[in-house]
DNA sequence: GATATGCTTAAATAG
DNA sequence: CTATTTCCAGCATATC
């Protein structure tokens, strides 16, 4: 009986499949679909999560999890091209409703066609193209930083071009650390009063249904403005500022068909927001083009995103099973793949100082610093291994890039320290979040003294780096739920975004 | 070694 | 208010 159901699903799968054949055909997988029938069989014969087998949805497609092979950390050859395919499909709606229009296909689509917030975003798109061109002749800034832009320009290919030299960044660097800019890749440093930071309750906000995967403050000064992904494929927006009697401030989006990993938003050009998915997509929202664009696509898997601070036309992001991948964003393919871990790499970083040196972290059970300029295509070889004794979470450099924090299963924050992080100490910390929660990441704040990591009784442990302990707690009676993912402001001292599995945001904020 | 299965956990939401 | 549902982690254990 339940084998004639799952027939039947499969039946209507391979409809589905055939109505996609045609966008197939164009991509050159076409072939092999023949492989999809036995992909099928595997899968059926793959148990879901313990399901009470009594209660079936009536008439409606059965609820089968969809586990790919990456997912199962399987090599990606051959057999587990179906899986891609069903995903790529729209989400079936009700079996006799008209199919709602999806994004969900392999090409950039409208930001209008991936919308699904109830009114209009025209405000969200007005804000962040205005700030956007203001960040490129920020009034704030003195002019001196003009004269760095003049600088920066200078050197383009062409107008849509956003590299710069290492030195410029070294001179801004020198010359704005410490000043407030309206956009800049260099993060503030300051010292923080842990005991004046508050929870508001206008600052929460329920941002995207379920569970959030990643979150993200626009590196601006001038607006608020937090992304966050959950596991759903969904990127919403929270305008905070913007936020009154009839407007929430908030703007759902759905570009992507799988839990959201990574969230880069351009510190020199806000309205570019880079995504990453488990969906194996890295899209690129472009807010003034009003469009998702398609950045890069895998059969894998996409763990994690991050950029080097100096380099704008360069994503890294983690891949399958250990792959770190380097794409160049002008051209949309990748320029360089390593493959440094056994098993999926949880978080990619770079350092501030040097931004050849990169941290990640792996599933594994280790962490690994990097040098980019020595970096042996077939084998590469560590600066530095952290090992730990259960998977490690992330991998995250100090505001000065002095130190490494890594958060494992292990229950451990490892610190590393040291010209060459030789030095390691381990804070304890209870690390065990269970199926529900996202894994705890501990970050950076403003300095090279304190990092942020969220606990099971609903508050933020801050860990001293000097006394190797919790040194102070932020809690709120505000907080209904656990903060798992973090994101500090990178230019406003004090502002620290949690989010939890339940979709809402925490805004953490320092008195004015 | 590969594969399956069971257990942990919290919070939204259905009732 | 309570009962149910979630189910793309990660680990331990059992079986082949």
């Amino acid at each position: 009986m339940a084998t004639e159901k799952l027939t039947e699903y499969e039946r209507r799968r391979l409809e589905t499949i055939k109505r996609n054949e045609e966008m197939l055909v164009s991509l050159k997988i076409h072939t092999r679909l023949s492989e999809l029938s036995a992909a099928f069989k595997r899968q059926r014969a793959e148990k879901s999560y313990k399901v009470s087998p009594e209660k079936k949805p009536k008439s409606e497609e059965p609820v089968v999890i969809r586990r790919s092979l990456r997912t199962r950390g399987l090599p990606p050859d051959a057999p587990g091209l179906g899986d891609e395919i069903i995903e790529l499909r729209a989400k079936p709606s009700k079996p006799n409703s008209p199919p709602k229009p999806s994004p969900h296909v392999l090409g950039p689509f409208r930001m209008r066609d991936a919308y699904r917030g109830s009114g209009s975003d025209e405000a969200l798109i007005k804000t962040i193209s205005r700030r956007s061109q203001v960040n490129s002749s920020d009034e704030s800034v003195n002019g001196q930083e003009n004269d760095y832009k003049d600088q920066i320009s200078s050197g383009l290919h062409d107008g849509s071009d956003w590299s710069y030299s290492n030195s410029t960044v070294r001179v801004l660097e020198d010359n704005l650390l410490g000043c407030s800019t309206g956009c800049e890749s260099i993060r503030v440093k300051g010292s923080v009063d842990l005991g004046s930071l508050s929870l508001e309750p206008e600052n929460i906000a329920r941002v995207v249904p379920g569970r959030i995967m990643a979150v993200r403050i626009f590196p601006s000064t001038e607006m608020t403005i937090i992304a966050a992904g959950n596991k759903f494929g969904d990127v919403g927006f929270w305008d905070v500022e913007s936020r009154n009697e009839d407007r929430d401030g908030i703007y759902l989006y759905h570009p992507h068909t799988a839990p959201v990993s990574g969230i880069l938003v351009q510190p020199f050009s806000l309205s570019k927001i880079y995504t990453s998915s488990y969906d194996g997509l890295v899209r690129l929202m472009d807010v003034e083009k009003e469009v998702f664009d398609l950045i890069y696509s895998s059969n894998d898997a996409i763990f994690s995103l991050s950029q080097q601070p100096n380099d704008a036309n360069s994503i890294y992001f983690s891949e399958g099973n250990g792959v770190v991948k380097m794409c160049d964003v002008r051209v949309g393919n990748t320029s360089a793949s390593w493959n440094l871990h056994e098993n999926r790499i949880n978080s990619v970083d770079f350092n501030s100082a040097n931004a050849s040196i990169m941290a990640t972290s792996s599933t594994e059970g280790t962490a690994g610093v990097w040098d980019l300029r020595k970096m042996h295509v077939d084998k590469p070889k560590a600066l530095k291994m952290v090992c730990h004794r259960r998977s490690v979470q992330s991998a995250y450099f100090s505001p000065s890039g002095n130190c490494l924090a890594t958060t494992s299963f292990d229950n451990n924050v490892a610190l590393l320290s040291g010209a060459n992080f030789e030095d390691i100490s381990m804070i304890r910390h209870d690390n065990q979040t269970g199926r529900w929660i996202s894994s705890f990441r501990a970050v950076w704040g403003w300095n090279d003294s304190y990092i942020y990591v969220g606990n099971m009784k609903r508050g933020v442990d801050v860990l001293c780096t000097t006394q190797k302990r919790i040194i102070f707690t932020l809690q709120s009676q505000h907080a209904s739920a656990i903060p798992c993912r973090f994101d500090a402001h990178p230019h406003k001292i004090g502002m620290l975004a949690g989010a939890t599995s339940g979709g809402q945001i925490y805004i953490w904020t320092a008195p004015s």
